[in-house]
RNA sequence: GGGGUCGUAGCUCAGUCGGUUAGAGCGCCGGCCUGUCACGCCGGAGGCCGCGGGUUCGAGCCCCGUCGACCCCGCCA
């Protein structure tokens, strides 16, 4: 082995073009792939900004070549040679030329990896997560994390362009049991006290548009003690957000280009302003809160075709109160039986109690609900727009399961049948959402955004009658079926966020302890203010057109929140158990 | 907590109806090769078939349990 030195590069390896030809040159990187023709070997050596072809048929070097595995760390001093026009490599930035090596330094050993790192074949994410250092080092990781780069460069950029400060709030913080489950951490100090890490710096926020900051950002983490999915993290990013004097109007206007502003730096560009719709209309329509609009398939109300239908199960549904709703899978008049059978099985499946189809044939109407009549059923296909092409299926309940049956058969049939166009990018606010959701477990009201999100003026008198039907300013930011941000303006009056914790069944008290110092600073002239906090992670899988955010962060933990290179989580010495006055229950 | 998919060589996978000696490609090791660039050619090594139990004359294959990875539901103010 031997020793780096003094000696620096003078290029990376993904610098050298025809220019450079006759200079002398050091590149600094790994053995990327060895091509030993015998009495000349061709070396390719990478690092993050390419990979440059070295050479050499003279010995003794073309001998220490020989030695040379792949992944080992090298030094190669060497003169630019230009290639001759049949050797060009065009896959190669650097292709038109190579270096001739005058001296070469092995600077570290390596063991076999487990997998390759220049071929980018697929390997199990178990695997390339339990050797993330290997993984990193393969183009895909590293184009993700490079754009990951440009985009919060791009953002401070936009945010301090504007008058944004960055703030930092604190990680180590107090627990508020609203929300999600929070992680916890001993105090030492404190017997049997906790601080809880940020599910977001939300409170923090709005005290610092009380404390006259105006315009804060934050490229912050966050942390939430649930489950894990594809594009949910236990620690993950957000671009957090506060105005003051923001209306939601406000909030969209500097939003808007912000992301227009990301997407340009990832390569898409996107026309502002995004469309907008109801929370009320979005579920109806599509059955979510953050509809996926590359595709229509939108659920109808068939209800006054089937008014006075004599099938049961539709006409109890109707009675008390339900709905009968549909949806039109395009082409599906010509789908088999059998996949209309496996749509049916999946509906079920679903927890459907049972899902009715109808198309026309060409031996007329096929039903797998004869019983609502074929003059009812030909009027449904009409009504919906399924013709003689389209596959009408319908399903009867309460509007809430209803609209979620669907709305995941939406997605399902649209993935099933191709009908979502990849390089659509639809963006969409989905407004109005309820200040309150009915929790049938606990039975009590709970904040459907946080509990510090602003009523609708209009709906502010209604709070304490009818608090299910009190509308929020409140709003999620959704892209491609995705929820990218959410934000709302907040309660700055102090007596209406009294109001609003005693609507939560928090009892004035109650409040006092939990967030007694926010009620309190409330009371010292609050400007009005709202923001919002974008997904970054979700934004840049997106943007990489990868299906999970865990290829776009360096170390991410697996479905099980485990972290399988490190082995965190993981068992602490007793020492540390009483230091921090905790014992294990069992 | 629930449902689903997967687990065979270092990696990615195949393995028929349960049948006797478990394969391929890549990688690895050895040899040859003066213009390759996914170099090529010749040869070779490499297996707790995730783990535990069961059924069977016989299990990679069937059954039960368990562990792990992934996807979904619940959960995620």
């Amino acid at each position: 082995m031997d020793l780096l030195g003094d000696l620096y590069r003078t290029h990376t390896c993904g610098q050298l073009r025809p220019d450079h030809v006759g200079q002398e040159v050091v590149l600094l990187g790994w053995v990327h792939r060895v091509r030993d023709m015998g009495a000349v070997i061709f070396l390719d050596i990478r690092d993050r900004y390419g990979v440059t072809q070295v050479v050499t048929e003279a010995e003794p070097l073309l001998g220490q070549a020989k030695k040379l595995k792949t992944e080992m760390v090298v030094a190669v001093l060497g003169q630019v040679a230009p290639r001759s026009p049949e050797t060009v490599n065009d896959k190669l930035d650097t292709g038109q030329v190579e270096v001739r090596i005058g001296e070469l330094r092995v600077l570290n050993d390596a063991r076999r990896p487990p997998f390759g790192i220049a071929d980018e074949s697929f390997v199990a994410e178990d695997t390339r997560l339990r050797y993330r250092y290997l993984d990193l080092r393969r183009q895909r990781m590293q184009k993700n994390l490079m754009l990951r780069h440009r985009l919060t460069m791009g953002i401070r950029r936009y945010f301090d362009e504007l008058g944004f400060l960055e703030i930092e709030t604190p990680i180590l913080t107090k627990s508020t049991p609203e929300g999600a489950r929070d992680y916890l951490v001993p105090s030492r100090v404190h017997p049997g006290e906790f601080f809880a890490l940020p599910q977001s710096p939300q409170i923090f926020k709005q005290i610092l548009m009380i404390g006259g900051l105006d315009r804060y950002f934050q490229i912050v983490k966050c942390f939430r003690d649930e489950d894990l999915r594809a594009d949910r993290q236990p620690e993950f990013t957000q671009v957090d957000v506060e105005i003051s004097f923001a209306s939601q109007a406000l909030v969209f206007s500097l939003i808007e280009p912000l992301i227009a502003e990301i997407f340009t730096v990832g390569g898409i560009e996107i026309t502002t302003p995004f469309r907008t719709m109801t929370y009320a209309e979005a579920v109806a329509r599509y059955g979510s809160d953050k509809p996926d609009l590359r595709f229509g398939m939108e659920i109808q109300d068939l209800g006054a075709v089937f008014a006075d239908t004599p099938f049961g199960p539709v006409r109890e549904a109707l009675a008390s109160g339900g709905v009968l709703r549909g949806l039109v899978v395009p082409g599906g008049a010509k789908i088999s039986r059998a996949e209309v059978d496996k749509i049916v099985a999946e509906a079920i499946e679903m927890g459907a109690g049972g899902l009715l189809w109808a198309r026309q044939t060409d031996k007329g109407l096929a039903t797998s609900a004869k019983a609502m009549g074929e003059a009812a059923l030909t009027r449904a296909l009409e009504v919906s727009g399924a013709g003689t092409d389209g596959l009408l299926v319908m399903t009867a309940g309460t509007e809430a399961q209803v609209s979620k049956l669907l709305g995941a058969l939406r997605l399902s049939l649209a993935k099933r049948f191709n009908l979502v166009d990849p390089t659509r990018f639809e963006f969409l606010w989905v407004v109005d959402f309820p200040l309150l959701d009915w929790a049938e477990d606990e039975q009590r009201w709970v904040a459907m955004h946080h509990p510090f999100t602003a009523p609708s003026d209009a709906d502010l008198p209604r709070m304490t009658e009818a608090p299910g039907e009190v509308t929020a300013k409140a709003y999620d930011l959704v892209l491609n079926g995705s929820e990218i941000g959410g934000g709302s303006i907040r309660i700055h009056d102090p007596e209406v966020q009294r109001q609003l914790f005693r609507l939560l069944g928090i009892s004035d008290e109650d409040a006092k302890l939990r967030f007694g110092f926010f009620i309190d600073a409330l009371e010292y002239g609050t400007p009005p203010h709202g923001g919002i906090a974008l997904g970054l992670d979700r934004i840049v899988a997106l943007l990489a057109g990868e299906p999970s955010i865990r290829d776009v962060i360096a170390f991410p933990k697996t479905a099980a929140a485990v972290d399988l290179m490190s082995d965190a989580p993981s068992t602490v010495d007793a020492r540390q158990w009483k230091e921090l006055h905790l014992k294990p229950l069992a």
